[in-house]
DNA sequence: TCGTGCAATGAATACGTATGTGGCGGGATT
DNA sequence: AATCCCGCCACATACGTATTCATTGCACGA
C-alpha cells in the first residue's frame, strides 16, 4: 500500500509547528510573517528566524481559501487559426515572456492557457475562479470574442484585454498606437521614394487593430496628397500563408505598386516570399514594411522594416492595470507608443538616377 | 467601505448550498459529484442536475487543501542568456504550446515561469508546493542546473526534464534523438556532394544535447570514411549572435569548408548572416543545415534545412511521464525520433559539372 | 419473529491559514 | 494610588471540501 505514494514529498512545515518552536500560538506566527504591527519586534524576528531555518513557506491553498485571493493571474491566449498546431503568433511569444516577468516581479503566479476561438464563456468563468484576474491576448475577428467579453463582465471577473482601445468596448484594454505606427511606417515608405503603396491586411472594423493600421496608412497617404487605391488593398489574417496568398492576389491584379505595408510581420514575410517567387526584388524594386517586430523580422533576408511594439512595457501595463482592477482601484485604457524600425527591406530608391 | 470591493465577483455556489437544495448533506454532494458508488443513482442525478443548473464548480483551493493535490503542473523555462529580454529560444515556444495543450486535455492547469539561470533551488521547492509536479525546459550548460536537479530530488518534488537522456542523471528525462538527427542531417549534407563539413555548437559534455549532435555529426563522417577536423568546429550557445560570431571565427581561420551543420537553427541563421556578409552563397557555394525547425527556419531565405523535433509528441510525453510520477507509477526516460526536413539551404551540388 | 448484513446517508472532523475578539499586564494619567 | 489605556498575545472560528466513522432502514435467512 505504502508503495504507491512512495516518493511522497517531505511534509512541509506549517505555521503551527513554528508556533510550537517559538513558544507562541499559530495566529501569532501568521501575523508575524505577514508583518502585522500587532506582534512585537522581538517575537517577530524570532519567528522569522525559525521560519527561515525551516524553509517555511505559506501554503497557498490554505491562504487562498481563507483570503479569497489566489495571487495568481490567468493568461488566455486565443489560438490563431493556423493549420500548424504549435505555431502561435510569434508576437504573442514576446508578450508571454514579458507578462510572465511582470507577474513574477509582483509575486503573482501566471496560469497560461491557449483557448480555442469558439465561444467558451464557461471556461472563462472557471479561470476567473482560479485566478484573481484574467489577461486576454489575441487579435483577429472582434465579433468572435465580443460575447466572451460580455459574459466576463456579467460574471464579475476582472480582466484586461490586449487589443485596440476604442469607445464602447466592454472592460479595459491596452494596445499600442496602431494608427501612429502604421502612419509612421507609411510615411517612411514614401520617404523612400515610393508612391504607389499597397496594404495587406483586413481593412474592416471587424478587425480593429488591422483597421487602425489601415487608417494610419490612409492618413499618411492623405498627408502627402495621395489617395488610397482600393485595388492596392488585399485582405489577410495574420499568418504567413495568408500574406503569401494576398500578395499573389495583388500581383495578379496587374496594378503596379512599388511599396507594401503589411498589417503584420507574418503577413509581410509571406508577401516577401510571394514577391521572391515572382522575381520582384526587395528592396530594389519594391519597399516592404511590416508590423510587430517579431524575431523573424530581423532574421529575414532582407531584414524587415517594421513597427516595434514595446512588449516589455505592454506586459507591465497589462499586469498593473489588471492588478488595479483586482484591488478595486480605478483603471484606464492605455495606448502605448509604437516605434518604427528601419531595416533593409525598405531601402530608399537610389537618388542618383 | 463597500466601494473598494465594488466589482466583487458574484458569490459562487458551494456544495453546502447544493446540499440544502437537494435535501441531503454536504458530504453526499461531494460524493455524488465525484462519482462515488456510495451514493444512489437517483440522488446522484438529482444533485448533478442542481449543480449543473447553478453552474457549480468545485473550489480548487478547498479541494487542494483537503486532498493535497493541486491538479496543476508547473513549467519552468530556463531563460537563455540573451541580451534581448523578450527573446526566448523559439524552439521552446513550440514546446510551450504543446505542453499547454497536453495539460488542458488532461484537465490539468499549467503554471508557467521563466527562470533565471542562477541556482534557485528555493524557488523550485516553491513551485513544487504549488504544483503536483514540475517540467523543466532548457538547454545549455549542464553543470549550471545539475545542483537544482539534485535539490529537487532531495525535496521529493516530482519532475521531468526536457534534455539529453543519459546515464547517471538525476530524475527522468525526455529528449529527441539528437544523435540520430544530427547524423541524418550530416549524411544529407554529404549526399549533397559536400565533403568538408563544419560544425558550430559546443562539442563538450557540459552541453549534452549539443554534444550528442556533435557525436552524430562525427559518426556520419566516420561512416563515409571522413575524419573530423577540429579546425572546422567552433563553439556557440544557442543564439543568433553566437552563431554569427562563430561563423566569422571559422571564416577567419581560412580553412575551406563547403558544408555546415549548426547545433541549432538560431546558430544556423546567425551563421547564414555571417556567410552573406562574406559573400558566400548559400546553397550554391555552401550547404547549411540546422536543428530544431523553429518557425524562422522555413521563413528564412534560403529556407533552412533542419532537423525537426516533434514538439507535439514531446509535450504529451513530458506531461504523461510527469503524471505517472505524480501517481506513483513507474516511468522511464524517453528518446523521441527526430526527422530531417530538407529545404533550400542545402541544395545539392549541380551534377553536370 | 428476530437477528444479520448491506446499502445509503449524516455527523464529525481535518486540511493550514487569517482574522475578530477577549484578556492580561504594565506604564501613563489623574 | 487607583484608573485607564494600550501593546501584545491566545482563543475561537471560518474558508469549502473530502474522508472516516457512526447510524439508520430495510431485505433476507433461519
Amino acid at each position: 500500500m505504502q508503495g504507491k505514494s512512495a516518493a511522497r514529498k517531505a511534509a512541509q512545515p506549517t505555521s503551527l509547528e513554528i508556533a510550537h518552536l517559538a513558544g507562541v500560538s499559530q495566529p501569532t506566527v501568521s501575523r508575524a510573517l505577514r508583518g502585522s504591527p500587532m506582534v512585537s519586534t522581538a517575537t517577530r524576528e524570532r519567528i522569522r528566524a525559525i521560519a527561515e531555518q525551516l524553509q517555511y513557506s505559506v501554503d497557498r491553498n490554505a491562504s487562498s481559501l481563507r483570503t479569497r485571493q489566489t495571487r495568481t493571474l490567468a493568461l488566455l491566449i486565443f489560438e490563431d487559426p493556423t493549420p500548424d498546431d504549435s505555431l502561435i503568433n510569434p508576437f504573442f511569444h514576446s508578450m508571454l515572456g514579458s507578462i510572465t516577468r511582470a507577474c513574477a516581479e509582483r509575486r503573482y503566479d501566471l496560469l497560461v492557457s491557449f483557448q480555442p476561438r469558439t465561444p467558451a464563456e464557461h471556461s472563462d468563468r472557471e479561470y476567473g475562479r482560479r485566478a484573481d484576474g484574467i489577461i486576454l491576448l489575441g487579435y483577429g475577428d472582434y465579433h468572435l470574442y465580443r460575447p466572451r467579453l460580455d459574459a466576463l463582465i456579467d460574471s464579475g471577473v476582472h480582466f484586461v484585454r490586449w487589443g485596440q482601445v476604442q469607445e464602447g468596448q466592454p472592460g479595459h484594454a491596452v494596445c499600442c498606437d496602431n494608427f501612429q505606427g502604421a502612419r509612421d511606417a507609411t510615411a517612411h515608405l514614401l520617404d523612400c521614394g515610393r508612391r504607389r503603396l499597397a496594404f495587406i491586411g483586413h481593412a474592416s472594423s471587424r478587425y480593429p487593430e488591422f483597421f487602425e493600421r489601415y487608417r494610419g496608412y490612409a492618413a499618411a497617404l492623405a498627408q502627402r496628397g495621395l489617395t488610397v487605391d482600393s485595388a492596392l488593398q488585399a485582405d489577410a489574417i495574420s499568418t504567413e500563408e495568408a500574406g503569401h496568398a494576398a500578395a499573389l492576389a495583388l500581383l495578379e491584379r496587374q496594378v503596379p505598386f512599388d511599396g507594401l505595408l503589411a498589417a503584420s510581420d507574418l503577413i509581410a514575410l509571406g508577401a516577401m516570399r510571394a514577391l521572391r517567387e515572382h522575381a520582384v526584388a526587395v528592396p530594389e524594386q519594391l519597399s516592404v514594411a511590416g508590423f510587430d517586430d517579431i524575431a523573424a523580422a530581423s532574421l529575414a533576408s532582407p531584414a524587415l522594416t517594421t513597427v516595434m511594439q514595446d512588449t516589455r512595457l505592454a506586459g507591465e501595463i497589462l499586469v498593473d492595470t489588471l492588478l488595479r482592477l483586482v484591488r478595486g482601484e480605478a483603471a484606464t485604457d492605455r495606448v502605448l507608443p509604437a516605434r518604427l524600425v528601419v531595416r533593409a527591406s525598405s531601402a530608399p530608391v537610389a537618388r542618383r538616377s
